[in-house]
DNA sequence: TTTGACCTTGACGTGGCGTCAACCTGTTCA
DNA sequence: TGAACAGGTTGACGCCACGTCAAGGTCAAA
């Protein structure tokens, strides 16, 4: 029998077949006066063990090794190992196909529906285009909830839903505005106590508690610090301001 | 904010980071006079979307694409595609597992348990070591078992199983021992035709009706010439007169 | 005689980075 | 001051299970 034939048998490529000659995972045959490798009834056996073994999910080198081990045991073991890891990526896909469904059942196409649904109805309450700060708060917002898995980011927008009532709606958008008239401004500016002030009143409870007790993280609060360079003075000098008064109760 | 800094916030290495610039996934950002790559809130923000998408399970060049489509059109295809894959995955996943719970439920860890269980019994009916064609007969069995899926197999054992019955296997003993008989003889040799009568009474109806509807597939047909070709010339032609005897009922 | 189906070896491509190597920069400690 | 150390830079190879050329040799059929 020669390669294409004993391929087509075992339902797999010449260069699958050369492959695991390659690999030492199947012995070379015999070869014909015209160099042609001559393959037998116990290649055939061969070939299909490794297949099947290949099949079940176990790298060549496990094939190899499980071929070289000649009580079952090790076998055993790997099987073990590969249901485990079996069930493992059965769990990840469960988890991908279930955040899939969450996007796919939005019928919201915006760009935004790369967040999580919940955030794309936060993030609609800011000012688009308009505003400079409005946006540093839209991608902060976007990035604070990308870093967590998806009940995690249910609940974060659960924490910012207060604000995308009417009257807090309302409220935002006069401070989001009081911050954008800041851009300017000296760091020492009256204004910026007082605006530290009403945002700090404005925020909800909850969202404030949790907020402060994930910037207790020192690398998140370098984040953040790191972030507000990018901010014009004044307005850095707001979110100092708020950082410290909410600290102090 | 550094390469390194986005990294950990990100939660990826930077050699990722990289990685995504040089595909144009991320822009490069500025520069410091040192050389350094200085990187914004921005930054941030779009290496989390590209991490949310690769993490639902598209490839970079997929993420790619769908960056650079304003309208979410072909996201939202490629998340159904995704998802359709996701399924087959999954589905193959949980084969592969059925597969490996049969083979872990079997306690029997004989090297032969990279068979079927099923067929594990039928071969233990061939005598082993002595008779050159009972391995010749096991090896053609364990291929034509292992060409098929689970289920078929079982059915293919199902098929076998009259030949484990003590009466069926003390009179198979008997036929090996006089094929192996037959080793040293002529082709012509009068036993050959009466041992293939034997044989060919001896097969249960329903194995031979099946095998000769696969013979009739010309692929099959012509492997099994091959492999006869390793047997002892009377041998085969007992194979042949077998196959021309249950051909004609 | 030519075509066409097969075979041979060897080498590069795939994807998503990990992991050197070889070098530069900037801070910190003795 | 110097040396160590923790960053950064580009570039190149490694991984896995083969797919896919490339550049030929072999053999039966038209």
């Amino acid at each position: 029998m020669r390669i294409g034939e004993l391929a087509a048998l075992a339902g797999v490529s010449t260069r699958t077949i050369r492959h695991y000659h390659h690999l030492g995972l199947l012995p070379e045959p015999e070869r014909l006066a015209n160099g042609y490798r001559e393959y037998r009834l116990r290649d055939a056996v061969a070939l299909a063990r490794v297949r099947r073994l290949a099949e079940l999910g176990l790298s060549l080198d496990e094939v190899r090794d499980v071929l070289a081990d000649d009580e079952g045991q090790e076998l055993r073991e790997m099987l073990l190992e590969l249901d485990a890891d079996l069930a493992r990526e059965q769990a990840a896909i469960a988890a991908r196909r279930a955040r899939l469904a969450g996007l796919l059942a939005e019928a919201d196409l915006h760009p935004d529906s790369t967040v999580s649904p919940d955030m794309a109805e936060v993030l609609r309450g800011l000012p688009t285009g308009t505003s400079a700060f409005a946006e540093f708060d839209r991608e902060l917002l976007t990035l604070a909830a990308s870093g967590r898995d998806p009940e995690g980011r249910a609940e974060f927008a659960e924490l910012l839903r207060p604000l995308t009532e009417p009257e807090a709606y309302a409220r935002g958008q006069v401070l989001i505005a009081r911050l954008d008239e800041l851009a300017d401004a000296d760091p020492d500016d009256p204004r910026v106590a007082v605006v530290a002030g009403d945002l700090a009143a404005h925020l909800p409870g909850e969202m404030v508690s949790a907020t402060l007790g994930s910037l207790d993280d020192t690398s998140i609060g370098h984040w953040l610090e790191e972030m507000l360079r990018e901010l014009p003075a004044a307005q850095a000098q707001v979110f100092q301001l708020l950082v410290k008064r909410l600290r102090r109760g």
